[in-house]
RNA sequence: CGGGGUGUAGCGCAGUUUGGCUAGCGCACCUGCUUUGGGAGCAGGGGGUCGGAGGUUCAAAUCCUCUCACCCCGACCA
């Protein structure tokens, strides 16, 4: 796909896959860095991109009957540490606010690295009765970790996220709150975002620090390498517990609630450009994209007037319907402002010229597919609204075939190796479950356990790495 | 955090080895004219704390010390 003249601008997927990464963040104005160490601007065109991926998400957390909330940034250290095991999996990565102007506070001051403390300190103020349950929030905030490594999106000090906190009278109950959130955000992120997930529990060297369980969405990247897209994790009684959130139930017995945490951040935006994206640069998927369909004017002196009335007219027809952007500047050639639309991977580009008015047409072009048509002018919102749909189904069935076809069983050990090498993707394997195979497999070949499968197990097979008998399949793999 | 690399105009780079005239080039930007169906042409013009701080020197983008940011590899990472 790569031509002479174009895309010149980033550097080759194949080649040098996460230098075209940052490229195509840049050119396609998503986001750029700042002068503090992992922390990015968001820009209007990559705020746009996460506004919309919000209001999808926030749709579906309303529509299973959770409120949003907005908690404090600053978590005192008392508060944090009162989950030992939590505290100890967050204590490298927590900011410290320790002066307030220039008087240094009695007690240090957290900025948040999730939310479980502060808001199990409020839930045991809250909730007395089991009338009071279940407890149902979800908040859109800023989290600070402070990270090594950073990449743009991907692995941020700062980064946007939503978080849910959810409270219940069982453990039945909390159970099933997570795996609905699990199913929620596989719906969010297949049907919206286009990115196939596979779906699975965590391992206890992989689960959230705290929890009783974790369960995970992992997706395939252009490179092969796995992006963790969301976790849903039951807390048990770990933080009722700790935060003594006790209610009085239907016997008047005291109980600790159960409780739960799930979140997604704005890595997935990292996530649709590396499951998406090409050589030209962008693909974005019609759901979220910020612009669903550019008008492209093309006129010559003597039919700029006619063209550019007829374009306007076409976008204000658009506009009822969809997210529409006019193309209308002077300083640029229709040929420049295509590579540009295709770099920011708007879905559809439509093209009105002369020749277009005299045939009561448009030319259209999508993106994904990079074919060209002309569309009657009488016909051109229903067949708009096909495209687009269209659109959102080819990337998702794109991505679906390459998920699959890198899905790849082993019960031998040296093949898992070779894969890993050769191939990366999911490797399906047996483990016996003891965390001692789960880290030599890491310490050889940089693959960790994605998931356990969560699917109906079939038979028996041999651990990849010891060769004990076991019932258990995950899904290894190398981890963003 | 360890090893390596980079930092000079908005972007991409040359100049640094061997200190020396007004710090250059391409793209982008501004003005004008001609252009416009896949990154237009000509002419003129504007833009620089050479990442930052300190030092050596008659003189520093260039040498020395410290520091910051970014990239690659590794370690770490719910």
């Amino acid at each position: 796909m790569k031509e002479t003249g174009f895309v010149k601008e980033i550097a080759s997927q194949e080649e040098a896959f996460s230098q075209w990464y940052i490229d195509v963040v840049k050119k396609a104005d998503l986001a750029d860095y700042t002068s503090v160490k992992g922390c990015m601007v968001i820009k209007p065109y990559g705020y746009g991109l996460w506004e919309n991926m919000q209001h999808c998400l926030d749709r579906r957390i309303k529509a299973t009957g959770h409120k949003n909330a907005y908690f404090p940034l600053f978590i005192p250290e008392s508060l944090l540490k009162k989950e030992a095991e939590h505290v100890e999996g967050f204590a490298p990565e927590v900011a410290w606010v320790t002066h307030g102007g220039s008087e240094k506070l009695e007690e240090r001051l957290a900025v948040r690295p999730t939310s479980e403390a502060i808001i199990g300190s409020l839930y045991s103020k809250w909730i007395k009765s089991w009338r009071d349950l279940p407890v149902l929030i979800n908040q859109w905030a800023n989290i600070v970790r402070w990270e090594k490594v950073t990449r743009p999106f991907l692995r941020t000090t700062e980064f946007l996220w939503q978080e849910g906190h959810t409270a219940h009278k069982n453990r039945e109950e909390a159970e099933e709150e997570t795996l609905k959130i699990l199913n929620v955000y596989k719906d969010y992120i297949e049907t919206d975002l286009a990115i196939p997930v596979i779906i699975g529990r965590k391992s206890d060297n992989e689960k959230f620090a705290g929890a009783m369980h974790t369960y995970t969405l992992e997706a395939l990247m252009g490179d092969g390498k796995i992006l963790q897209a969301g976790t849903s994790h039951n807390l048990g009684q770990n933080f009722a517990q700790a935060f003594d959130i006790r209610f009085l139930d239907e016997n008047q017995q005291e109980q600790y609630v159960w409780t739960t945490s799930w979140g997604t951040s704005t890595r997935l935006v990292g996530a649709i450009i590396m499951v998406h994206g090409d050589e030209r640069g962008l693909k974005l998927p019609p759901q979220v994209a910020p612009t669903q369909i550019v008008l492209v004017p093309i006129f010559f002196d003597k039919s700029k007037k006619e063209v550019m009335e007829k374009t306007r007219e076409y976008k204000r027809l658009l506009e009822e319907k969809f997210r529409v952007e006019l193309d209308d500047r002077d300083s640029y050639t229709p040929g420049w402002k295509f590579n540009e639309w295709e770099m920011k991977g708007v879905p559809v580009r439509l093209e009105i010229g002369p020749r277009d008015l005299a045939e009561k047409q448009v030319t259209a072009v999508r993106r994904d597919k990079g074919n060209k048509i002309a569309i009657p002018e009488n016909e051109l919102v229903p067949a708009l609204e096909k495209w687009l749909n269209d659109i959102q189904n080819n990337l998702y069935i794109q991505a679906r075939t390459r998920l699959e076809e890198n899905i790849r069983f082993t019960e031998n050990y040296e093949e898992f190796k070779e894969i890993i090498k050769e191939k990366l993707g999911f490797i399906k394997a047996y483990w016996c479950g003891d965390e001692l195979c789960e880290n030599q497999i890491k310490a050889e070949t940089k693959a960790t356990i994605r998931c356990i499968s969560l699917e109906e197990q079939q038979g028996k097979g041999k651990c990849i790495f010891c060769g004990k008998e076991s019932t258990t399949q995950v899904y290894f793999g190398r981890a963003y």
